[in-house]
DNA sequence: ACTTGAAAGTGACGTTACGTCATTTCGTAT
DNA sequence: ATACGAAATGACGTAACGTCACTTTCAAGT
């Protein structure tokens, strides 16, 4: 028979708990002393354990008070369907881990004006999904399907969509230079190479990519991050500079974000 | 202005809700009527939706209502850091999943015995997981340790795990036949089979890890699932049935989980 | 036996984001 | 003017405790 003290020091669960473990009728103290001190035996100690264990496993204490107290409690039904309700949990934080990584490398585009993305990405989300998927699969065929899972996306945390985004922000960035600048030429080369490394010889999915991109309406209806038309304007005379200056073996042209 | 009935309806925000925003100035209607009823603006409207979408995030309202407020908020920090929590709610799930996994395999063994599993579990757990790393890294080399990662884990989902877990709990079922009988010596056959398959050629290990399967209390500081001692020696006196009989190519003996 | 300080006891309120009554007032149609 | 739906306010409940505030009990020292 130990005090309370003892055991909240043992099981490193708090006094109060234990105190309001016993209010709820989930564990009581075996006896007390005259005073009303609680005492507690090993028995007790046991289920405390298994209480723990059981909250460990993400159930509710008025649960574990039915399981305990019901010997013959269906263990197998009850195991699995928490475990369907973990995975679903788990979903969930994950759909929202995705919007989060938008969020934040949209923002990271906008460079400063965080409102502007809020906004943006509002707009893409109270779209419904399915909506934007049947719209896709009548604009692109199977093999131009696959190249789009493809694409460099805002939600991506691989190094290749950061690196695209990073690209476009400095673009943004870089809008009241001379599309001749050196920048900016560096970038759409830079551009153009990450575009011919996952895409070459795909010209003619990335010139129909373009193409929507250039009307807004088009691409919001793809779910394509909106990027504001003089930006596309910008890049499109900053290729045709860089294309017509040196480099003219390709007919491809655009980006792909 | 429009009232809030039609704003719930727009939205798919309970009127309840919309009150609740109000008290506590999270959103204070525009304008009211002089009897008081709320008139909503779209400006409203729009912070509305900026809120749904903040709480679909995971944040709580009363961090909503300071980014909203604070027209100079840095948005990229408080993502990154809520990236950061969603992570960490993921993984915390992600490793009761285990728990759950690996609780309802302790069960298909014992098939039945609900409680029995459940005590072991606690035990399991109840030891911490860097004591338990530590000693399995004196008792075995690299190598071994990297097949040691191969063994099949009752936290496991991958469909080797679960043969192994199902033929354990046939043989428990079958402790009251003979060892010498076809049920038996079948399941015996099976592991043998699934045994070489995944080590054949690792008879030191498998030995190894076999005598230590038969020490209670080395098994238990290893981490491994408790298998009663009469299991075991049933186990044993099966296979040397099985390898007497007709089989005695190999000199491995014993079971991998 | 008496004192005293530590520990135990019992309320009660706060937390989050609302749901669900109960009661009263407002707006509008007739 | 009246009736009726809709809106408002207020209060209580939820889960699992943390944190006071105040009182009583325990165990040790004198």
């Amino acid at each position: 028979m130990i005090h309370i003290h003892e055991v909240a020091k043992l099981t490193k669960i708090t006094v109060r708990t234990l105190r309001y473990y016993d209010q709820i009728g989930l564990l009581t103290a075996t006896s007390k002393t005259e005073g009303g001190h609680r005492l507690y035996s090993e028995e007790d100690m046991k289920k405390l354990q298994q209480i723990q264990f059981l909250k460990g496993m993400g159930y509710r204490l008025q649960d574990i008070k039915e399981m305990l107290c019901d010997a013959k409690w269906n263990w197998p039904i009850s195991l699995k369907s928490q475990l369907v309700y973990i995975m679903e949990e788990q979903e969930r934080l994950g759909s929202i881990e995705s919007s989060l990584r938008e969020l934040i490398n949209s923002i990271a585009i906008e460079g400063g004006d965080d409102h502007l993305a809020i906004q943006k990405l509002i707009q893409l989300s109270n779209q419904n999904k399915t909506k934007l998927r049947t719209f896709r699969e009548n604009m692109f065929n199977d093999k131009q399907l696959e190249l789009w899972t493809r694409l460099p996306k805002m939600k991506g945390k691989d190094p290749d969509s950061l690196e695209w985004i990073a690209l476009l922000g400095q673009i943004k960035r870089h809008m009241k230079d001379d599309p001749a600048s050196l920048r900016v030429q560096n970038i759409i080369r830079r551009m153009l190479e990450k575009q011919m490394e996952e895409f070459e010889g795909e010209d003619e999915f990335i010139n129909k990519l373009w193409e929507l991109r250039k009307s807004p309406s088009q691409s919001e209806k793809l779910g394509l991050y909106p990027i504001e038309q003089e930006v596309l304007e910008f890049m499109e005379r900053a290729y045709e500079i860089y294309m017509s200056s040196e480099h003219n073996g390709s007919t491809q042209q655009g980006g792909v974000l």
